[in-house]
DNA sequence: GATGTCCCATTGGAGCGCAA
DNA sequence: TTGCGCTCCAATGGGACATC
């Protein structure tokens, strides 16, 4: 047996993290006197061994066979085509197989390939207890999620960093939710083929002596009436002109979400 | 050189939308 | 209904830097 000698977790964790005391890096406090924060002079190493930050899960060995691996990942995301997992159209139904067969299950994810054919072969080297078969499919569990993970978030930076009109479209997104859609009675109280039938009503039940913060109310119970007495084929007309704006409506309104250019000449001029 | 602090790169997990 | 893909956020590890 192989022990892991990178310390690599063998269990998939689906827990929340135990919360962690402040550290040194949680926990900021002011700089002690001397230069400020913005006077210290930031130095990029080009040594990846050198660069900053979280060493990652993968060895340099498996992140070069994964970023082989990236535009085959794009093209398959990019499809929209999504497929289950063992349909045998999955991108993952033959990149994990392929990993598996390039990496044995019992070599730890941060370390390097052997080039000695004995030890890989003592590595690849199949569970012979039901322990040892628990084992590699934890392993396998967990590289695979691991995969998976790493092909997203590499697939989202990539867009992200790209793109430079990224965050002023995302500053531009509507914040508020998507439009709902208006009963038909008021869809009916604003069409210009009835407004104004709504307005003589009012006027000659003398509702506009009414207090103002009334008249919303009164006009809306005017159109109901009226609505009601229309014939089946104007309330169905009514029906669907209040659907197919609200679908333009959410259209928009997805549009702008997705930072896409409005369709909308007003909209286009703002 | 030792120590303390900052900050970057990367991660796991939750939550959501949507296609199958 | 299932589960894949995506996004967000807090946590983590560790190099860079300033100070003593």
């Amino acid at each position: 047996m192989v022990s892991n000698a990178s310390g690599q977790p063998t269990v998939l964790t689906k827990a929340a993290p135990a919360p962690t005391p402040p550290t040194a890096a949680t926990t900021r406090v002011a700089l002690p006197t001397g230069k400020s924060k913005a006077q210290r002079v930031k130095k990029s190493s080009n040594d990846p061994a050198k660069k900053r930050g979280n060493k990652g899960n993968f060895s340099a060995g498996r992140l070069a066979w994964l970023t082989e691996r990236l535009p085959a990942y794009n093209a398959y995301a990019d499809s929209k085509q999504k497929k289950k997992i063992g349909s045998g159209l999955s991108f993952w139904c033959s990149l994990l197989p392929d990993y598996h067969a390039a990496f044995p299950w019992r070599l730890p994810l941060k370390d390097e390939l052997p080039e000695d054919a004995e030890i890989l072969t003592a590595l690849a080297h199949e569970p012979e207890t039901d322990e040892e078969a628990a084992e590699k499919t934890q392993i396998v569990e967990n590289a695979e999620t691991k995969i998976m993970l790493w092909y997203g978030r590499q697939r989202q930076s990539n867009k992200t960093t790209k793109n430079p009109f990224f965050v002023t479209l995302k500053a531009l997104r509507p914040q508020g939710p998507a439009p709902k859609r208006i009963p038909d009675v008021q869809f009916y109280l604003s069409h210009n083929d009835f407004k104004e039938g709504v307005a003589r009503d009012f006027e000659a039940k003398g509702y506009a002596s009414q207090p103002s913060r009334e008249h919303l109310k009164l006009r809306c119970q005017i159109a109901k009436e009226l609505l009601r007495k229309e014939p089946q084929n104007v309330r169905d007309r009514i029906r669907s002109e209040a659907l197919e704006e609200h679908a333009e409506a959410l259209r928009l309104h997805k549009d702008a979400s997705l930072g896409l250019p409005s369709s909308n000449p007003t909209a286009q001029a703002e």
